[in-house]
DNA sequence: TCGCCATATTCTAATTTAACGATATGGAAA
DNA sequence: TTTCCATATCGTTAAATTAGAATATGGCGA
């Protein structure tokens, strides 16, 4: 039962969707995530954390990125969540507007911290 | 996306979530529900409503009482989870008690308010 | 070694959530 | 009409969630 709740919250707040929508298209860094969504450092670090509890996404590191991407189908729900997620909410204007920016998101060209 | 977040938020609580396990068996009553949990009825009302709110449920009133029972696929997520959620968590220990009292709860034997 | 750079963690304030008791509502039965 | 009964709503409190700024961590390059 904790599994699940935890899956389902993770999956309850917008930006951590946004986020799972995101790396349906590709791995990203932290940098370029907080970037696509126009939040703090720590707050995408956090979302990611929180992500990374519930099984639907993992990291690796390379070199000082750490890499996220949706994890590859261990844990039940999650796993499930993941492939159902990539039929839904593709309409939205939100999710939309994501996919056009995010080809122009690179990690070598942002610039404050 | 606020469609899909109240769905996630609906199932993000494990008595909520214990209400759509039991409405999967047949419909029941505020009074059952919260007999079934040990919960308050003002608590069970207010999950119901956060239920319905998501359209996971809906319900019909039969004199006295409001039956509720899982809804019947309008919305795009809610039914796709209603559907997901039938495999999911039956070998949880807090469910299968659920399961072994629900045929002994009836609305008519259900003492104090 | 020293100083960056990307990321993680901590701190604090603001908002949301969950619970219960108490009260309101509305229909059925007397 | 008056009284109950099941349910819904309100009020309050405690706990959880979210956000960003500030700070800590850890590794790469000079």
């Amino acid at each position: 039962m904790k599994t699940f709740i935890r899956a389902m919250k993770a999956l309850s707040d917008p930006n951590r969707v946004k986020m799972v929508k995101m790396l349906q298209i590709k791995p990203l860094c932290v940098c370029e995530i907080k970037e696509a969504l126009g939040i703090a450092q720590s707050t995408a670090s956090k979302h990611l954390k929180i992500l990374e509890d519930a099984e639907l996404v993992e990291s690796y590191k390379d070199g000082l990125w750490v890499n996220y991407s949706l994890s590859k189908g261990d844990s039940p729900y999650a796993s499930d969540m993941i492939e159902n997620m990539k039929n839904w909410l593709n309409d939205e204007t939100d999710i939309k507007e994501l996919m056009e920016i995010l080809p122009g998101i690179d990690r070598h060209s942002i610039v404050g911290k």
